[in-house]
DNA sequence: CTCACTGCAAATGATTTGCATTTCA
DNA sequence: TGAAATGCAAATCATTTGCAGTGAG
């Protein structure tokens, strides 16, 4: 049920051929990308990337979401009331529940809700393009 | 299972129990509130009251809104890539279609959907506050 | 060598807020 | 009358963009 992200992808090699130059800035955001697991946002991208190269802009970082999203390499998700958070895309189709208290955010998988959706759909007559499925809570106490 | 709204409560009463002043811009955007079935956004509310009396601010609807959603007589929603958008609350709970072609936006039941949230909330160890479920699509070509 | 990419600062869009001035109860 | 609410303009927050300089291929 909970994702298990086993996938590392080879951004660069992908983006290469996709005619995207490889510039120092991309390098070292792109690797901060597939070291992490969570879901930071463009802020928190920034200082790790400053972190490894001082010389990166918060301009630079957005740039990169953007042009990361457009290609399909990350997820972009406008969780309730913060900003845009990103994860990398190539595992499988999951939704969020989000932790009111800490922000954490936890994956899980519905086929259920996938089924649901379509069902939805077709009742009312849309072809769906995509979806927002996301739980907001807080850990039930003992 | 399309909702149809039926209930037209009397904004004024329960907010002058609740303390609140009604003002003239207060009658004004709860007029508007009242008349509508559809999900406008804090400008398209201001240029509606602006049309009865010019003398109202855009400050003033989003203070209203503001204040309406906290007494619970509004929701706001923040569809994906635009401003918060607003609808009464009183009826029952439901989702939201968004036409991604042209902005409208139908709303649905679904009990199976609550249930099945409250499965996985459950099974992750957490309680739910609220969810959000959106659905994006375009409305099917015959 | 050239054009894509960068950093910086200024612009944007939605929303909020400080403050002096009304106005409701 | 006095606290609450308003209008206006300025401030915020996240994000984008113009531009002149830099660097990847």
């Amino acid at each position: 049920m909970v994702k298990h992200k086993t996938i590392k992808p080879d951004y660069e090699k992908a983006l290469r051929k996709a005619g995207v130059r490889i510039t120092r800035p991309r390098k070292v955001i792109l690797g901060i990308l597939s070291a992490t697991d969570d879901h930071p946002d463009a802020l928190e991208i920034f200082r790790r990337s400053v972190a490894i190269d001082p010389g990166i802009s918060l301009s630079t970082v957005y740039r990169t979401m953007k042009l990361l999203e457009e290609m399909g390499a990350i997820h972009r998700h406008a969780f309730e009331g913060g900003p845009s958070r990103f994860e990398r895309a190539g595992g499988e189709h999951h939704d969020h529940l989000i932790d009111i208290e800490t922000g954490d955010v936890i994956e899980f998988t519905s086929d259920r809700i996938e089924q649901l959706q379509d069902e939805i759909a077709k009742k009312l007559g849309y072809d769906i393009v995509h979806h927002r499925f996301e739980l907001y809570g807080r850990k039930r106490r003992a």
